[in-house]
DNA sequence: ATCTTAAATGCAAACGTTTGCAAAACTTTT
DNA sequence: AAAAGTTTTGCAAACGTTTGCATTTAAGAT
C-alpha cells in the first residue's frame, strides 16, 4: 500500500479519477460536489497527507494572507521593539491572525521620510496593516488611512483624525493612577515620562485631572525619553534638586522600573518615601523590588479587537474605534 | 502628464512598446537586454512607481520568501514569547532578513505531539525554518533535520546530534559566572535554574567545572522553573532553610530578577551579603536594583550568523554550527 | 420512450511572473 | 551583397489554484 504524498490538486485528481476542478470543490466543501464524491476525495487527501499550496491559492485569490504588523520607531528608537508591552501584544497578535488563519509579517520601521507607510502598503506584500504605537506618525498613518481601509492603529483615537484605533483610555488610566496616590494621602505628586508621546499626554492630562480634582498642588512633570537611563537620570536628578515627590506616576513601567532604582540610589524608601505606580503591567512589573503597583492594559483583548476591526475593514464592512479601560494593579510599590 | 501607477508587467510592457519578458529582464539587469532598453524600461519604472507583485514572483520561482520563526514552548509554557532574550533575537531576525528581502513569519508552537515540526515544514509556507531554543524538543527537531536541510536552531550544539545550531557556549558562560564570584572570595555559590533545559545544564556544567577547579565545595543547584514566582519561591525558601550562599548564579536575568527580590525580602543585601550573576544581559537586566551583572549573549551577532547559516543552506551548500562567546558584563550586583 | 428539469462534473481561463527556445534585428566577415 | 555570427527581442509555457460557464449525467414528469 503505497502512500506517496500527494502535492498538488492534479495528483489528487488523478488518483481520485476526477478533475482537478472537482477536488477543489471538494476539499472547499462546496455543495455542487455529490457528497460521495466529497468524502472520497477528502479520504484520499487525509491518507496521501495532502497540503494545499497556499501560496498558489493565495495568489489566484489575489490575497497575501498575511497582515503587516508594523512597529514605526519615531521618537525612541532604541526602545521599541524590545519593550515587553509590545511584545505581549505582538505575541496575542500572532495568535489572534493565526486564529483566522494569516500570518503575521513583522516589520519594524524606522521612518526616514514620511512614504514609509504608503510603499508598504502598496507593496502587496499584506492584505491589512496593524500599527503598534503611532509614535510620532499620526500624520503619516492618517495621510494612508485616508485611503486604505485596512489599516488599524493601536493608539490613541484622537479628535479630528479618522484613523481606526484600538487603545486603552489612557486619560483615565492616568487619573486612576494619580487618584490611587491621592487616596493615600500623598500631595506632592510627579509624572514621568515624555508628553511628546501621544499616549503619554493623554496618561499626563488625566493625572492633572485627578490632582485638579482633589484640589492639591499642580504636579511637577519630567518629560523624560523613554530610554532606560534617560528615565533614570531624570528622576535622579530632580531627586537631588526639587523637594522630594511623595508620589510618582510612570508612563510606563520601563520608567517607573528605573524610578524605583533611582529612588533606592537615592537613598529614599519605597513605598515608605516615595510611592511608585508604573503603566502597561508588563510581565516584569511583579518581579521588581518592590513589585510593582501599576495601570494594566489588557493586550489579549486589545490584540483580539484589532484583529477583530481589521478583517472587518477587509471585508469591507464599517469598523468604529475601540477604547479598552485600564485598571489598576495593586502591588508593593504604591 | 499623467503618472498612473503601473501595477504590473504589462502595463509597464504596453508603456514601453516592448515584450513582457523584456520588461521583466531588464528590472532583473539581465545583461541579455540592450542597456538604452533597459535603462528606459528602469526610468518608466521609477515614473509609474511600479512595484513588482512579490506574491507572483515567489509563486513562478516555487518559494515563498519568508522564512519561518518558530518558538516551541515545551517546559515554561507561558514563560518564553515575552522573555526579552528571545524577543531581542527576534527582532534582530527581523533585521537580517528584512536584509535579505525574506519575510519573518512568526509562529509560535506548543508541542501537542511530535508532528508539529514535520507539518510545518511540509506545509510550504516558508523556504526555511528557524527555531528559538531546544526547549524539550531536540529529538524531534532532530528527527526533521534529518531530512530538511533549512533548519537552523537557536541551541545549544550538543556531541551526537546532527541539526546545525548557532548558540552561545554555556559552559563557558556558566564558567566566568562562577569564576567571577570565586574571584571575589566566595565560597558557597548556587546555581538557580532547571537542568532540564539544555541550555542550563551546559551552563551548570560550566559553573561546577569552576568550583571544582576552584577546589571549594560544590555548590548547589536549585532546579528551578523558569517562571517568574517559581524562581522567586525557590530563592525565598531556600534562604529560609539552608545557611546562606554568598553567591548565586543564575540560568537568565529573568530568574536573576526574581532572586534579587528574594534576597531583598529575606533582609539580605546585594552584593554585600550575596552576590547575583544573571544571564542573557536582556535590556532590562541594567535597569534592576542593583543593575545586573550577567553574562552576555550577542543576539544581534547570533541572528546574522543564523540568518546566513540557513541562506547558505537553502542554496544547498555545507555549514556548520556555530558557537558564540559570552562575556562578562559588570555592573552592581557582584 | 421522450422531454424537461436538476444535479454533478469538466473545460478552460485567469492571477503576474520567469525563462527556454525561437525568431528577429543588427554586425561583422567574406 | 550574401553568409555567418552576435546581440536583442518576443513567444509561449509553466507554477497550482479557483471559478464562470458549458456539458454531461441522473432524476422526474409526461
Amino acid at each position: 500500500m503505497k502512500r506517496q504524498k500527494a502535492s498538488s490538486l492534479a495528483d489528487l485528481s488523478a488518483l481520485a479519477g476526477v478533475s482537478i476542478s472537482t477536488v477543489s470543490r471538494a476539499l472547499a466543501d462546496n455543495p455542487l460536489v455529490a457528497v460521495a464524491t466529497r468524502d472520497k476525495i477528502k479520504q484520499l487527501a487525509r491518507e496521501h497527507d495532502f497540503q494545499i499550496n497556499v501560496a498558489a491559492r493565495n495568489f489566484r485569490l489575489q490575497r497575501t494572507g498575511a497582515v503587516g504588523v508594523i512597529l514605526p520607531l519615531g521618537h525612541e528608537t532604541e526602545q521599541h521593539l524590545t519593550d515587553p508591552f509590545f511584545m505581549s501584544l505582538i505575541a496575542s497578535l500572532a495568535d489572534a491572525l493565526a486564529d483566522r488563519g494569516y500570518d503575521l509579517l513583522l516589520s519594524r520601521v524606522i521612518p526616514s521620510n514620511d512614504q514609509w507607510l504608503k510603499a508598504f502598503v502598496e507593496s502587496g506584500k499584506v492584505d491589512g496593516v496593524i500599527i503598534v504605537g503611532q509614535s510620532d506618525q499620526i500624520d503619516v498613518i492618517e495621510t494612508v488611512a485616508a485611503s486604505y481601509a485596512p489599516l488599524i492603529v493601536w493608539g490613541a483615537s484622537i479628535p479630528g483624525y479618522r484613523q481606526l484605533t484600538v487603545g486603552s483610555d489612557n486619560f483615565e488610566g492616568g487619573r486612576l493612577a494619580a487618584q490611587h496616590l491621592l487616596s493615600q494621602g500623598r500631595k506632592r505628586l510627579t509624572f514621568v515620562g515624555n508628553p511628546a508621546v501621544p499616549e503619554f499626554a493623554a496618561r499626563f492630562a488625566g493625572f492633572n485631572a485627578a490632582i485638579a480634582q482633589a484640589g492639591v498642588p499642580q504636579g511637577a512633570v519630567l518629560p523624560s525619553h523613554v530610554t532606560a537611563e534617560a528615565a533614570y537620570a531624570t528622576v535622579r536628578t530632580y531627586l537631588k534638586e526639587d523637594a522630594a515627590p511623595d508620589g510618582i506616576v510612570a508612563a510606563s513601567d520601563v520608567i517607573a522600573l528605573n524610578a524605583l532604582r533611582a529612588i533606592a540610589d537615592h537613598g529614599l524608601r519605597v513605598p515608605d518615601d516615595v510611592a511608585v505606580v508604573g503603566y502597561d503591567d508588563v510581565f516584569i512589573a511583579e518581579q521588581t523590588t518592590p513589585p510593582l503597583t501599576t495601570i494594566r492594559q489588557n493586550f489579549v483583548l486589545g490584540a483580539q479587537m484589532m484583529v477583530d476591526l481589521l478583517f472587518r475593514r477587509i471585508a469591507g464592512e464599517e469598523a468604529a474605534s475601540v477604547s479598552l479601560q485600564p485598571t489598576l494593579v495593586l502591588r508593593a510599590s504604591a
